[in-house]
DNA sequence: TTCCTTGCAAATCGTTTGCATAATG
DNA sequence: CATTATGCAAACGATTTGCAAGGAA
């Protein structure tokens, strides 16, 4: 891996990053960065984002909904992705990966980690059930 | 939903994933069912993979390596990626849809279920470690 | 001056879709 | 006959990449 160098944007994608807990998506920060700087490229923002979490500076979520989303929260946490609106919320649960060991019995390999996340309707769509007229297709 | 009609395609797809416990990629049922159905398409392919998950009769992995699996065993049953080699396998684990209560406690929302699976080395990439003259990249 | 980083655009890759035709019930 | 399924190709959306120019060490 070649040496760093300093870059604004990079500075920006990651303090960005860093004020939002709603895990945005390359694209949303790319918008918001466009006013800040209405020059950077969507490339660079792929490329940066993608160079942070390579060093472990963010996590890249990928919840199955088709878009990788970004977390300046790099400490061990799960996550929920409501199925009706998309938004990525962060749960406090009690690590689990004694899971590994449990799947690692009669396994003939080296289990290195799990990948887990949550699924269901949001504290806002649960509410949201009964009004009508609103369509939306369903994330997963 | 419309009503189904009967295709050869559908059933040499269905059959075909049932003889395969290696969870194969659509890319793969395409060029497999291509030795027999010379003229089969891959929109085809794709349609019913989505069709026959969508009525539960297949599932379909989203392990985070960028390609949809298909597994004709719809039980409730584990995963395990091989961050080497891409390969994916069965695990005999227990169910831990408790964890699902566990992420509930203080939640604002309705968990529905998780996604869970595991990654690391698969037994032959764990034996393979030092052979030299190998290049990979690795997956995940 | 070296080599990393950027902006831009074109390219990839997996997957989906529109359309005219073929097959099913 | 009404309707679903197919093959083909074009369209898509997210992400990656090649390249020439700009910026950091």
């Amino acid at each position: 891996m070649p040496a760093l160098k300093h870059s604004k944007q990079r500075d920006a994608i990651l303090s960005f990053l860093m004020t939002r807990k709603d895990h945005p998506t390359a694209d949303v920060v790319y918008s918001q960065l466009r006013e800040e700087y209405p020059n950077i490229s969507l490339g660079t923002v792929y490329r940066n984002l993608t160079l942070l979490s390579d060093i472990g500076q963010i996590r890249r979520l990928r919840l199955g909904d088709g878009v990788d989303h970004f977390d300046a929260d790099t400490s061990p946490h799960y996550h929920f992705l409501c199925t009706k609106c998309g938004s990525v919320i962060d749960l406090k649960l009690d690590n689990i990966d004694y899971i590994n060991q449990l799947a690692d019995v009669g396994f003939d390999g080296q289990i290195a980690g799990n990948v887990t996340y949550f699924y269901g309707l949001c504290g806002k769509c649960t509410k949201e059930k009964c009004s009508a007229g609103e369509e939306q297709t369903d994330v997963l």
